[in-house]
DNA sequence: CTGTTAGCGCATTCAC
DNA sequence: GTGAATGCGCTAACAG
């Protein structure tokens, strides 16, 4: 397989008699160089396919003309959603994304971010994991002036722009929701306690219950640890075998709904005339359960859209002490699982 | 925020006195290099924390360290389980990996493939998009000496390896593990016929029927366009409604077979009692409907991994012309949804 | 064992 | 308008 070597500006400026300088410039169009110049040079660098070596051009210019995306865990359909609009948003301005993940352990995410902070990156989008603490790690970027946006799963300890997710408002008007459909006792199924997102979407819930003039019981408040269906299932499973069972149930997930859906069914409940559900996310599996599940929708793609830009901006204006924090309003979106009125006008 | 300048080879010399060359050899521990020498370096550049510059390194070397994976669409949990495996193995290997997507649209292949071009990757993987065809800008990788490594959705029109899944195979144990359930009527939600995957999917469906003595139906074998759960539903109307109704459906994919599963709940249909179903892919959702749906596991991790591992041997031996053909061995997946046996012996 | 020299491809400063 | 010279940081051939 021939190799062909790449033409230089070097050859360039040999072929035409011209030195390498002036190629370059005319190449640029500088308004130093006459015009025919001009011309012939670009007309010789068509002609021959002339491109010019990033390499080379990265190297003098200091810059990579990629950036990192860290998330904890990329077979998730939210994160997957986001690194989806970060692509669009970094190829637009002609930038590449180099992905990695953390898997929610802080070795891991320590490693990529090595990986990606030697010379490979000009800035840094990330999703941090459950363990990261202080984010020495991620100081390291800004100290060698590259931009560090985070978004969704933050801290607040690290001076960076954030691009979050409205989550106390989500929760909230999901409870609403249910409130306004009708039901009266609203359980909710929690993720960690040390996850922001998680606590904000259970004040969220919290608050619309109060707002409301209802209550909420401390045994209605579940914390899911590994936010999988069975656990959805098992809690479910508690909550309508214990002696004050909720009408409803908040999930801090759709699978999670999942999970608390496939227990109800199971044992006969009928959905949503005696139990509400309503989870988070909107992942492909809500619109397609039966009952078709409602859920919160967290525009991921925009969310990636969004906070590649902001850090684009960043590194072109080689700004790192920008401390604005977007945030992306959730939207409601409701479907079979939790629409009581209807179920009741139609009888 | 004080950028402070990174440390050279140079900076090193300077302070101790010897020259950069020296420097650069004893800090790979070059054997010329004297003992005490190595030491006096290697510590000088550990307590003032000595990085080298990737990018000057990599520029020397032609070289970036990085490698290109381009699918058509990344919000999908197969492709996403393949980016996984493929970050995985790249950064055991010191390699990062920049994604990138298609869209399953020709024109933005391309311009990926450009971005990617332009010295910013070592190698390519790649799922090709459905209006691909002769694949002109990934030879564009091979004559730059640039290794490609095709999978999942490849063609046989580019000189590449290929990473793929036993469609075939697959398929024809799906059907035939239908068939042994005691299903007689199967049939057969597929794909577009251009694309490969769904062609041997197809195959393997025929011949299990026909190497068990049933017979299938031509209006038993339907086409689905866009792969949605709501042309799973559709066609299961078509097909219950017709003279002559099938007991089991083979789908191309797990969201076709949940739109089936959706018409045949609605419509009273007991599964797998009345209606065996088995899809394909394994997504997370296939685990959390009801009934649970059996289907065929494709070992994405796996697939990215042995992609991945692949490319990265071509591009050490620095080799473009390898044609091996690696086939990842899927497995059944048996859940409740294709049961009948069970369902039998319970009466 | 170590230093000198040269050069990767390009951008840029300074002459002319 | 254009060319010559310089250097980015690192590696490697060559010389001693």
């Amino acid at each position: 397989m021939s190799e062909k070597r790449k033409l230089t500006l070097k050859d360039i400026g040999r072929e035409l008699g011209i030195s390498v300088s002036t190629v370059s410039r005319a190449l640029k169009e500088h308004p130093d160089i006459a015009q025919e110049t001009i011309k012939l040079v670009k007309d010789y660098a068509e002609t021959h396919n002339y491109v010019p070596n990033l390499l080379a051009v990265n190297f003098r210019k200091n810059r990579t003309f990629n950036i990192g995306l860290i998330v904890p865990e990329l077979v998730h359909h939210f994160f997957s959603t986001v690194i989806s609009g970060a692509i669009f948003e970094a190829n637009r301005q002609g930038y590449n994304l180099m992905v990695s993940q953390s898997n929610d352990i802080l070795k891991d995410e320590i490693l990529a971010c090595k990986a990606m902070l030697n010379s490979s990156v000009d800035g840094l989008l990330i999703s941090i994991s459950n363990e990261t603490d202080d984010g020495a790690h991620l100081l390291e970027f800004l100290n060698e002036g590259k931009p560090v946006v985070q978004f969704d799963k933050i801290t607040d300890k690290l001076p960076t722009p954030k691009v979050i997710v409205d989550d106390f408002d989500g929760a909230y008007s999901a409870v609403k929701h249910l409130i306004d459909e009708g039901y009266t006792k609203i359980a909710h199924l929690r993720g960690r306690k040390e996850v922001k997102n998680s606590s904000e979407r259970c004040d969220g819930y919290l608050k619309a219950i109060q707002d409301h003039n209802l209550k909420t019981d401390p045994s209605w408040v579940k914390d899911c640890l590994k936010i999988t269906d069975q656990e959805g299932y098992d809690f479910t499973k508690e909550l309508m075998e214990s002696e004050n069972p909720p009408n409803a149930i908040f999930c801090i997930t759709d699978l999670v709904a999942l999970g608390a859906l496939r227990y109800l069914k199971e044992f006969g409940y009928e959905i949503p005339k005696d139990v509400g559900i309503i989870g988070f996310s909107n992942w492909m599996l809500s619109r397609v359960s039966t009952p078709q599940l409602s859920t919160v929708e967290q525009h991921g793609f925009q969310i990636g859209m969004d906070a590649t830009s902001l850090l684009l901006e960043m590194i072109k204006n080689n700004d790192v002490e920008n401390l604005k924090t977007v945030e992306i309003k959730t939207e409601l979106v409701i479907r079979e699982s939790s629409e009581l009125s209807k179920v009741k006008q139609a009888k």
